[in-house]
DNA sequence: TTGTACGCGTTATCAC
DNA sequence: GTGATAACGCGTACAA
């Protein structure tokens, strides 16, 4: 690795000559700056970001931790923010869990966003600060420091819900996430104040339990099948849950939305292709507004409001929709 | 940001003696060590991975370097890689192509996969080493620091082809990517390879430019609708381009397989739920095994052989398959 | 215009 | 059993 040293050996001159050369300072000699530069280039030069952020104590780079490489839509959200970082001359590193802490706390990366879940609430606390800004993406917290962008859950569920209602239907199941996750619970706080509100009956028997995953969507549905009559929908805390369940109905020749009308969340590539209605969440925007509230805040700024991204419903055949839209 | 000099500080004994503690030295006495690794505790420090790795000069970090947010198989190569990365006791950092550089030289990283077609060969030529060892994917070079991982595209695409001559096809369209892509090259090689071997006239109008991605498909199909004739079957160099290509067709009541069939390549998430015939590439497999050479390199061994994973074809309902499998 | 000295956080060597 | 010191690559204040 040829570092500053053996080009100021090589230009003979001293190691600060050559720093100055590469730091735009004015103090240097035409030529000798002319005759650096093109050492830099024979002896093809690299500066040392380890040296340069162990001095400086800062780095203009960001850190994006995640782990959930099933969910394809996360690309989307690191879209959003590799953008807004390269247009802001920021770098950006991404790492999973494990890892992550290592990277936050050294001067290698001036502030993170959050998504994993696993990320445990009291380590994000004890590195958040003044000089180390960080954005979780659906979390809330108190901390000062913690900016949070979370998806708005409740009012697109709620208006879909509505309209189905509005369309008709009565015979609701819900096929819930993870019990403890805030998402599952806004979503199924809508669901269910909109049936409160049509005063329409939810059996607590409709309610079945997922984890996110497709193939406990199927798991569910199969179960949905034994009982002694179909609900007339069935409403999924998310798309591959719903996506699951509507392949095991139709393995089983149950059509959708005919025998049994289907909704999801997220709006998952799948979900176009399998005509799901569901609700898409504009996840390269809230990457970008991730990136730029960071960005930010590790500029000096200090905004730490959370902040609610808003969804909307897209509208499919997988249900019926005569009125609807 | 507390670091060992603090610790030093307040335990009233010498920076060498808590690194000494911190590294698992016996040379130190019971009690001294009891107090620091306390203070340690109620001072919450962590050791800063800047100062250890210049240092050292070493770090058990690898680095992913990919851009196309696009492709979101692209998770499952980044699964495979983490998997195995996290048992073995490495970190893993993913970056863009803008910034990669910047952490392959130092020593931040001690070695690099690349999948990023942007990369430069010559920026990797300069910096493969006995002490930086890359693993590239979907790209050969015959560097002695470089080992290669690339897919068999010519082999499954021929074996599809030829059953796809076997079971009658005749009049075949082909939709390209990016003609310098190595990638494009082997799957068109075949495809024509097979024609030739079975006397099949090609004619060049029937040969669609795109780019890989799902509108470019779109596109191609609109042109294609244009002719006098439809082909009786589209083979498409990738899934994305079949996608969109299928899209099209349907928007125009052209029904697939039975007016044209379509096959694509990669087995992308889409691809199984629009029953789309395709080639499946073991993604996970060639992330987890590209960190298997990169971390064995890194340890000393010296690997550069390419290595050839073969794909598989899925026959699914875009292609009329009476005899087929 | 150029060079010297120092410090960033850590580890290794060697003296005490 | 403990501490002083040099070194890693770089930037900067200050001296020459």
């Amino acid at each position: 690795m040829v570092g500053i040293k053996d080009i100021a050996k090589a230009a003979g001159v001293s190691i600060s000559t050559v720093s100055n050369v590469l730091n735009g300072k004015k103090n240097v000699g035409e030529d000798t700056k002319e005759r650096i530069l093109q050492l830099c280039k024979e002896m093809s030069y690299y500066p040392n970001t380890i040296g340069k952020t162990l001095k400086s104590g800062t780095s203009d780079t960001i850190l994006f931790n995640f782990s959930d490489f099933d969910r394809s839509f996360y690309l989307r959200i690191i879209k959003g923010i590799s953008d807004y970082v390269n247009d802001n001359d920021f770098d950006l590193i991404i790492c999973t869990e494990k890892s992550c802490e290592k990277y936050m706390r050294s001067n290698l990366t001036s502030g993170a966003i959050i998504l994993d879940a696993k990320m445990k609430d009291n380590v994000l606390n004890g590195i958040a600060s003044e000089r180390y800004p960080i954005v979780t993406l659906d979390r809330i917290t108190d901390n000062p420091y913690i900016k949070s962008i979370v998806v708005n859950n409740y009012d697109p569920m709620y208006e879909m819900v509505q309209q189905l209602v509005d369309n008709g239907y009565r015979r609701f199941g819900f096929l819930g996430g993870p019990e403890h996750t805030a998402d599952n619970q806004e979503r199924y706080k809508a669901f269910s104040d909109v049936l409160e509100n049509n005063n329409i009956v939810f059996q607590r028997k409709n309610y079945f339990s997922g984890d996110y995953r497709e193939k406990s969507g199927y798991s569910a549905a199969k179960i949905i099948m034994l009982g002694e009559e179909l609900p007339e929908i069935l409403v999924c805390a998310n798309d591959n849950m719903a996506i699951g369940a509507m392949k095991a109905f139709r393995e089983n020749g149950i059509k959708i939305p005919e025998d049994i009308a289907i909704t999801g969340f997220d709006n998952c590539d799948l979900a176009e292709a399998m005509e799901l209605t569901t609700v898409a969440i504009p996840n390269y925007e809230r990457g970008f507004l991730a990136a730029r509230y960071l960005i930010e805040n590790v500029k000096g700024r200090r905004n730490v409001e959370p902040f609610r991204i808003s969804a909307k419903v897209k509208w499919r055949n997988s249900v019926l929709v005569s009125k609807i839209k």
